[in-house]
DNA sequence: ACTATAATGTTAGGGTGCTAACATTTTTTG
DNA sequence: CAAAAAATGTTAGCACCCTAACATTATAGT
């Protein structure tokens, strides 16, 4: 029997999930938010406080040029503005336009449906040892870090 | 309880491991191989009959045009050649270089050891059920496909 | 045989993700 | 307080991955 690997095989799954959520999105009419514009909108819009780009590095587990390149492109489609703090000259306060606003209904209904998709025929217990797998491969590597 | 999503958090792993995978390889001293290109030798070596581009496609779950730029490269950096088939005038046939295979066996350790590292602490019972629950995910993605 | 369709591969254009190097501001430390 | 260190963000350069449009060769339908 072939021993499966982890790596190419979350690899592989992401690269459908990528294609299966822009397929998604142009069905809903959602063409500019293929990537994690959607999700940026809905963490933004259910936080309380102010957002920074920092808080959502850390949300997105990416780094923080590939953030800065991210929020630049949704900044330049009208989805948010970025205006320097106040308390701290460096960081910038992440807010969204009323049309990132407007359009957030649809992206939630979105990915609701496409989640819904995903994960039809797997129990609760599979999700759950899904999930705990996860993070014992996000832990077992961040170990690794030193 | 936070509702946790499955496209997020593949993506979030797929990051991670991204990383960790680049740091390995260059630990091991094999800066060139960060991306495909060590499973992509890898997969060609332990292949019998010839290897055309369309296998390697289909192996690691990209698209044509992916496949096409990521073997040019590995051309480029002389891992590989190709050369179109007699019997099809179309498909190119991809050969290693004795270079690829003569670093194949330090990739392999490589890949090992990083495949260790990530799949510590986690029983072959939870591997089972997180491989099968990545099939089943991929089998609800196709299915959508019409 | 001849046309239509399918299969294989490339190129152009764009988003995503990384590292590395830089600038700016804040905090820490001596 | 002044210098060193840390935190926040940007830019440049590169690899990966996608879709769309193209070229070429093979196969099917008539």
């Amino acid at each position: 029997m072939e021993i499966r690997r982890i790596g190419p095989e979350i690899r592989r799954l992401n690269n459908l999930l990528k294609r299966e959520t822009e397929k998604s999105a142009a069905r809903a009419g959602l063409d500019g938010l293929t990537g994690l514009h959607g999700w940026v909108i809905g963490f933004i819009a259910r936080q309380e406080g102010p957002v920074f780009q920092r808080d959502l590095e850390e949300r997105f587990s990416v780094r923080r040029s590939t953030m800065s390149n991210i929020l630049s492109l949704m900044e330049k489609n009208g989805l948010i503005t970025r205006a320097p703090s106040k308390k701290d000259g460096r960081a910038k306060q992440i807010t969204l336009t009323p049309r990132a606003v407007a359009i957030d209904r649809f992206v939630r209904q979105d990915i609701e449906r496409l989640e819904a998709v995903i994960t039809k025929n797997i129990s609760e217990e599979e999700l759950k040892c899904f999930f705990s797998t996860i993070d014992k491969i996000k832990n077992n590597l961040e170990v690794q870090d030193d």
